[in-house]
DNA sequence: TGTTTTTGGTTGCAAATGCAACTAATGATC
DNA sequence: GATCATTAGTTGCATTTGCAACCAAAAACA
């Protein structure tokens, strides 16, 4: 009996992994050409991203949401703050918790940050269907679904 | 004009880094529980991974493919040729090059981790039909090939 | 109410990473 | 053939990361 060689290529493990970097490398590459430098790290953008979709939530909710250590995402907020990016309020209901919110410039930033995710995307997606994409996307969001709980 | 606020979580590259490192985790966690503390990074895997497909290749070829610095191809194949799973060959017609190669055991590592991979992408595709989820894999390959150019 | 357990956040430490400077080998140019 | 430019790999350094130990606040329980 013949069993094909398993081809690693193939797997959705490796697929998502290396998409999901060259995508992010990809952005952050076309960002430096046109503003320089960057200081904002993945992490550090990731962070916003979830705050973006929903801030106020509290440090414990980001380190889950963004698959980071808690020390991570302390260390992390520490830049964003610096940076005038976010603020950190202590509950007042139940002082253990800090919850987090953007500042202007923390949502502003989405604003500037998203042409260039999308010019990325465009780069990648050309020669694909329209249809063929939004099935993957809808697969995807469905297998974050599944892994988050 | 409306503009519908866009969802960053509805992104391509959002959903390939979330899902990406999340299955990682997945396999990890998955390897860790029935085979104790493990030594291999995900980068480590990255590599192997990348030998699995072809070895022979030089160190530079694993850097741009796996999208690591070259200097960490460098620690990460130090540590892979301390555990016997890879040797580094110097080429004799070019000897700048060193041809990496797996050894045996380095081998039989891929039908070991295999069946860890295979369990958790089960696990996350539940639910999800084969149809969609194979072009969902079409396109994430696309998108790779249209990324490595 | 007093004690124990749990939870959220911070910090120390060791390992991993990217960048830039470096060395060695090859290719290009004169 | 000597010199310069390029390429592959290594190494030093600063930053990032996960883990584990820690502290403070709240919850559970007696």
């Amino acid at each position: 009996m013949t069993v094909s060689k398993p081809d690693p290529h193939d797997s959705l493990v490796f697929l998502t992994n290396r998409v999901g970097r060259l995508l992010s490398n990809e952005v952050r590459k076309k960002l430096e050409e046109e503003e320089g430098p960057q200081a904002l790290q993945p992490t550090h953008i990731g962070v916003l991203v979830d705050l973006w979709a929903q801030d106020g939530v509290r440090q414990q909710d980001l380190a889950v949401s963004t698959i980071k250590d808690k020390g991570t995402i302390t260390r992390t907020l520490n830049i964003l703050e610096q940076e005038n990016l976010v603020v950190r309020v202590t509950d007042r209901s139940d002082k253990r918790n800090k919850r987090i919110y953007l500042t202007h410039k923390g949502k502003e930033l989405e604003h500037q940050l998203l042409p260039y995710a999308q010019r990325a995307i465009a780069g990648a997606t050309s020669g694909i269907s329209q249809e063929e994409l939004c099935i993957c996307k809808k697969v995807l969001a469905r297998l974050y679904n599944n892994l988050i709980k």
